[in-house]
DNA sequence: GGGTTTTT
DNA sequence: GGGTTTTT
């Protein structure tokens, strides 16, 4: 059974559509997003940086393409709706809007909840992670007993008895497995509505499956891979849609080269391009260019030669470990350093999920603008010889201390070991992963250990023009598209 | 520069080939064979199993393919020839006649030398590896210092003196990288035709760049992967030619399928004609079906589990190593085993070449018919209570009794520690690596840790038919084709 | 060969 | 996530 991508052509003249984006240019909470970049725009440390914020320009003089304009016209129905298209096409953008209507317009704005598969894109949005919606913890346990698990959090059964409207970008690193996982959750918390899809939640997915894959760690070979692949895929939209204009890059051979790139096709004259923007000897990359990398390894490498180098005063929290083996060797394979390291001014990620509302979410960067002392704290005192916690700026504006947080490992439902550190790590560099969604006006990227699917599309296709790519490590052979992915885009959408 | 394959359409005139042909079918070199196979039918042992010998029958009756003849043709005029086509087409088949035609028309016999990327796949030629005949050891230092080692090696510069016609079989595993260095070696190796592509030598490779790709350790992303993409490749050869006609599979639809699979598709409709050979609790494979696995670890698995069930006597091998660490522990990563357990009847590969002349080379199979005991050797005192050495019935007939050999770790140009063991492994199952090449009437394969591209196509394009195939932890996204292999088909053959 | 994210 | 071959 094949559901075919719409194209719709509908007659714009949804009143309270209209309204909406007449409104939306001069609304209170758009007001407050200019004032926030504003913010960051004066940040006097990296304003050049990774930011949870796109520019404050572009939100102001956009005007919105027929395709995302027919999009917000279903959405306004209340139909549920799948949003695809090549990485700048204005997906997120979109969404932006469509938060704006659904909480505006269709539902109240608590019924209404924005997520994403990373923490990053997720922060772009002022979202939180799925997982994190969801209540799921890391989302691998059957569905019976992660209804389980939500059932006994107040929290998350009380937002999946609010929710009317589930916004989750990014799509294209969440399993299969999960998603059906997820809309098994949603009818079940849904008990009125049970038996409909998603018990009746409006659904808004956006993302583009030749990005990267989900992470599949229990591989059995017939696991549900890709979303697209989830048993309630199709049932979930009423509206399938790729939007096809690239907004991101302007130079026009460079998109065909994207296009190229993207669908797994190495054509040797047209990735000539590119060889400009290979690093040699007598190229200079400004030190302030945002790095990416596959490896995570590298990535730390690189922030704390970042950090070595702006020549600070280095502040270190070492973490805090309690527990015996097995469990407590597997504290270090956390997020959680064992030594963290930062300085006044570096740029830094918050990896704790605080406070939704303000945005404070895994995934939030900002930037370490002072220490304050803490007497009271035990665990500070024994991870911090200077019992100091950091202040971060976040690039909403948002500032707050930092305090210790923990990281358990649990057997069963007992804690078997327990870390506690600062939950920050630095952030001028971080991996492609983490970059997925992202524009950025320049970037360095060492493409020598990229690996798997969508990887090279995805680093490349960040940057809005060749001039500010700086590149290392590239080789054809890793440019790589799922086979599944281009049978996906064949068979939905007819290319 | 794109060379395309020949569909050659010569008139078949050549009257030395004619000669052959008919030559071929009553030469005593072929009774040998068929004498030589005669004996392994006759082996009261596992007369089942894999061997190197393909039946006797299909040589008797054979007959050649227009195309086949096609090749023969251009080989008796001596060109140089790449012969690929899908599992089964008849390569290596057809390599055995050009071998006579080499030796017996256009050569003389001593300077024909035939090889093959495994050692099972040579061992099927009467041949060795290239690796072995090339005296270039693993073949990884770069073309000068492998050239130094070969001029050193009395007897590999010989060999590279006296070749006129060197046959390459399974070339999908030799990568691109190896493939340059060699042809470097032919030309220095021959002196006064320097500047001519393999220094003059006439070329026959064959293999099918879809089944298994080579391994690459010290991955730049530059490196030459397949040989097709070696510098020398299109040079190399007057014709590229590739076989269509499928022998080793009769069942039409079968023959389809693995079309199908071979280039990557996964169509959902007919890969249902592999549910019937999908194990489960009714079925019972019978015990003496050849087993493959993608992984070293479960071939051993199995393998002492069939030498458990065989209920004799077992006799034990176990390593003498000397030197230290870090070098002594590294003994353990190669071939031969700590403890190697064999018995009477135990089916086995030699895994060091002793004797190619005999056919004693790596990956030659047979069966332990008995042992000998030894009072004089030392290092077998130390390593067998019994001191006895095992003596084998190889499926070519002849009858040998295996002496302890050595393996060695090399720093720089010193001996930095040592492994003794019988150069014998357990061979009732094997890797799919090893037994690409092979034709096998029943095959029973695990593939739910297959890997990489080609693993899928090779398992099962082994076996003649459906009814012979047993099968587990298969999944349709195992089914794999490399992109670049896509193209050199494409580009090249023009399908 | 090798390695990415998700939680309180 | 994971793993295959090649030598004296
Ligand atoms: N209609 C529009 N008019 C002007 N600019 C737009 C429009 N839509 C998107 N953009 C801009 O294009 C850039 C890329 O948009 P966005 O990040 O939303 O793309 P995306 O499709 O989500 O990409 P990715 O798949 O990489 O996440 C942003 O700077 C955004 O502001
Ligand atoms: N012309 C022929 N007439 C009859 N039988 C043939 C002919 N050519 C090949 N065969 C038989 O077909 C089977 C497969 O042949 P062979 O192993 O040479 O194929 P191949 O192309 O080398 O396969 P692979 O790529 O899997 O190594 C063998 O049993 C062989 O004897």
């Amino acid at each position: 059974m094949m559901m075919r991508f719409l194209r719709l052509v509908l007659p714009s003249r949804l009143l309270s559509l209209n309204r909406f984006l007449g409104f939306n240019k001069f609304s209170t909470s758009h007001s407050q997003i200019i004032k926030k970049n504003h913010n960051y725009r004066n940040c006097s440390f990296h304003p050049r940086y990774f930011s949870n914020k796109s520019s404050s320009e572009q939100l102001e003089t956009a005007k919105l393409t027929k395709q995302q304009k027919q999009v917000l016209e279903e959405v306004s129905k209340g139909k549920s709706v799948f949003i695809t298209g090549s990485g700048g096409t204005g997906k997120t953008f979109l969404l932006k809007q469509i938060v704006n209507l659904l909480k505006q317009e269709v539902h109240k704005p608590d019924e209404v909840f924005v997520t994403a598969s990373t923490g990053v894109a997720a922060c772009a949005l002022n979202g939180q992670t799925l997982h994190s919606f969801a209540g799921i913890g890391l989302g691998e346990d059957d569905e019976d007993e992660l209804l389980g698990r939500v059932c006994k959090n107040k929290l998350a059964s009380q937002r999946w008895k609010q929710v009317k409207a589930l916004v989750i970008d990014e799509i294209s690193m969440i399993s299969g497995e999960l998603f059906d996982k997820i809309e098994y959750i949603a009818q079940m918390c849904k008990p009125k509505r049970r038996g409909e899809i998603w018990g009746g939640i409006q659904l808004i997915v956006s993302g583009d499956f030749f990005q990267l894959p989900p992470i599949i760690k229990y591989s059995n070979g017939e696991v549900k891979e890709f979303a697209f692949e989830a048993e309630c895929w199709n049932e979930s939209f009423d509206l399938q849609i790729e939007l096809t204009r690239v907004f991101r890059q302007s130079d026009s051979q460079f998109i065909e080269l994207l296009q190229w790139i993207r669908k797994g096709y190495r054509d040797a004259n047209m990735l000539k391009l590119l060889d400009k923007c290979c690093l040699n000897e007598l190229v200079n990359v400004p030190s302030d260019v945002p790095r990416l990398f596959p490896r995570n390894e590298d990535v730390k490498r690189l922030n704390n030669e970042r950090l070595k180098n702006l020549g600070k005063e280095i502040v270190s929290y070492r973490a805090v470990d309690r527990g015996v083996n097995p469990w407590r060797n597997q504290l270090q394979q956390g997020i959680a350093p064992d030594v963290l390291e930062i300085c006044l001014g570096a740029r830094v990620m918050l990896i704790k999920n605080k406070d939704v509302e303000a945005g404070l979410v895994n995934g939030a960067v900002g930037t370490v603008i002072g220490f304050d002392r803490d007497y009271a704290s035990k665990v500070l005192k024994k991870m911090c010889a200077e019992r100091i916690r950091p202040k971060v700026r976040f690039d909403s504006g948002l500032e707050m201390v930092i305090e210790p947080d923990t990281w358990e490992v649990t057997e069963g439902n007992e804690v078997q070991a327990q870390r506690a550190q600062i939950p920050l790590i630095l952030a001028w560099a971080v991996s492609i992963h983490k970059c997925q969604g992202m524009t950025l006006d320049r970037l360095q990227t060492d493409l020598s250990r990229a690996f798997g699917c969508g990887m090279v599309y995805v680093a490349l296709s960040r940057v809005r023009s060749l001039d500010g790519l700086y590149m290392s490590g590239f080789s054809s052979s890793k440019i790589k598209a799922h086979p599944k992915v281009l049978q996906f885009y064949k068979g939905q959408i007819g290319s």
